[in-house]
DNA sequence: GGAAGTATTCAACGATCGTTGAGGAATAGT
DNA sequence: ACTATTCCTCAACGATCGTTGAATACTTCC
């Protein structure tokens, strides 16, 4: 009996080794369910193997967890760390523009969630939660992604000249915020939008994000260069009011 | 003995009733480790009640997670709604700023996160999980928050007068990310900017949230206008340019 | 002060959790 | 052909899960 290689069990089996087949199964169920929200039964029915491979292959399922997180962050990180050199390079002697460094970003993930299979859709999904987890997000998102952003951000501040450290970091982090809750894909927008928006149409979300955030930044810049010259207003009184024109 | 309402059974016990007891230490564990990372011994031990308080006072532990999300929110939601429409009874004949509008949506929610207590610092970091979630997002989410929502996109359509409508909703989109993020308060922030910015500063949110997401709105309404008169290319540029690596 | 009703305790249920160790089957090296 | 190694199956462990029913304590009402 040459016949296959795998043993069929019964259950649905595929060509691919366990160990990979396992860390399909986890990352499209941690993605919609979390980490607490999915069993290693859960995981290994759906990819057809054995419960006691997860330990086998990864240790436990935590290590398992961290498995699925870095192994696309691997793949991700060097593309876009090029795309963000490529962009730089070509603004020489110049600096590039803010859209342009947005879209070095964020072009790379949108586009891979949006026509790289539904691996990659259920790996960003999977992003989405753990960075507006505060039990995850201090390790995962810290270790995989820090690095990289810290030099998309010495590139944005390059291209803010003038403009104080503390607005990029926030600007940043508003781009974070938005990224993220798109990658969701909740379709919250397609009921309140009665259809007019879908969550899945990144195509629209890639079109519109680089805009929106560079405008956000520099309206940064400008309000904190406006409020540094005339120190009328000491930013509380905006809380106040809240109402009347601007 | 009159001495005590409730019995001493060793662990710490409070002047409040069991039931409050319980939603608060539920909505603290909840923030911090989801649905499924907390058990409801995890609860009541920590509110110093028995287990079989979740289930006689809620029906189960499902029952007391929808009843932690809308407590906060049916008192949240009159008051934003209050301040929308008084945003846009002072801006009369004319209609409101969009910084107001926003403000008005984001200011209750930050002022309380800030300034409200340990609870609503939790509460916001639920929110912030729920809203990222595919599983939880589509039931709590539009089912507690959506009516509100409505109210102020119509309002911001009315402000942005000549914008097409999926242009209004995508920047709604971005405007939640943003700020849904920002209640997560994950740290990290904190350490992506060396302890220059902090994730617990929501004063320094909420001075920055309503001009960022504002220039965000009018980028979003030129760019389609923009594209409406002259089909150009301009959004597509930078597309393509990153088309053209791999 | 007794009855009614509400709030809480206690012990225990079956189900499911993550992990383990012993062993079988296939593969590669020599 | 024998051995070593890798990959996987099977059965089972103790722990913890959410929930329940019966019994107890407290409050309220008459």
């Amino acid at each position: 009996m040459v016949v296959a290689r795998r043993k069929m069990t019964g259950k649905k089996a595929g060509p691919k080794p366990g160990k990979e087949r396992i860390l399909n199964a986890a990352e499209r169920l941690f993605a919609r369910h979390g980490f607490y929200g999915i069993s290693v039964r859960d995981i290994t029915e759906e990819a057809g193997v054995d419960v006691a491979l997860v330990s086998y292959h990864f240790g436990g399922k935590r290590e398992l967890f961290t498995a699925v997180f870095q192994r696309r962050a691997e793949l991700l990180n060097p593309e876009r760390l090029a795309m963000l050199e490529e962009v730089r390079r070509a603004a020489l002697p110049g600096v590039p523009a803010l859209e342009d460094i947005v879209n070095a970003f964020t072009y790379p993930l949108l586009e891979r969630s949006a026509r790289g299979g539904p691996g990659w859709k259920s790996y960003f999904a999977l992003v989405a939660q753990v960075n507006n987890s505060p039990e995850w997000a201090p390790v995962l998102m810290t270790q995989h992604f820090d690095p990289l952003v810290e030099k998309f951000i010495a590139v944005l501040r390059e291209a803010l000249p003038g403009c104080s450290a503390r607005e990029v970091y926030w600007g940043y982090q508003f781009l974070t915020g938005a990224l993220t809750l798109t990658f969701a894909e909740t379709g919250r927008i397609d009921t309140l939008s009665g259809g007019l928006c879908r969550s899945s149409d990144l195509d629209s979300v890639h079109e519109r994000l680089a805009p929106y955030v560079a405008a956000g930044f520099r309206a940064l810049c400008a309000r904190a260069n406006a409020g540094e010259t005339i120190r009328a207003k000491p930013a509380r009184a905006a809380a106040q009011r809240s109402a009347r024109r601007r």
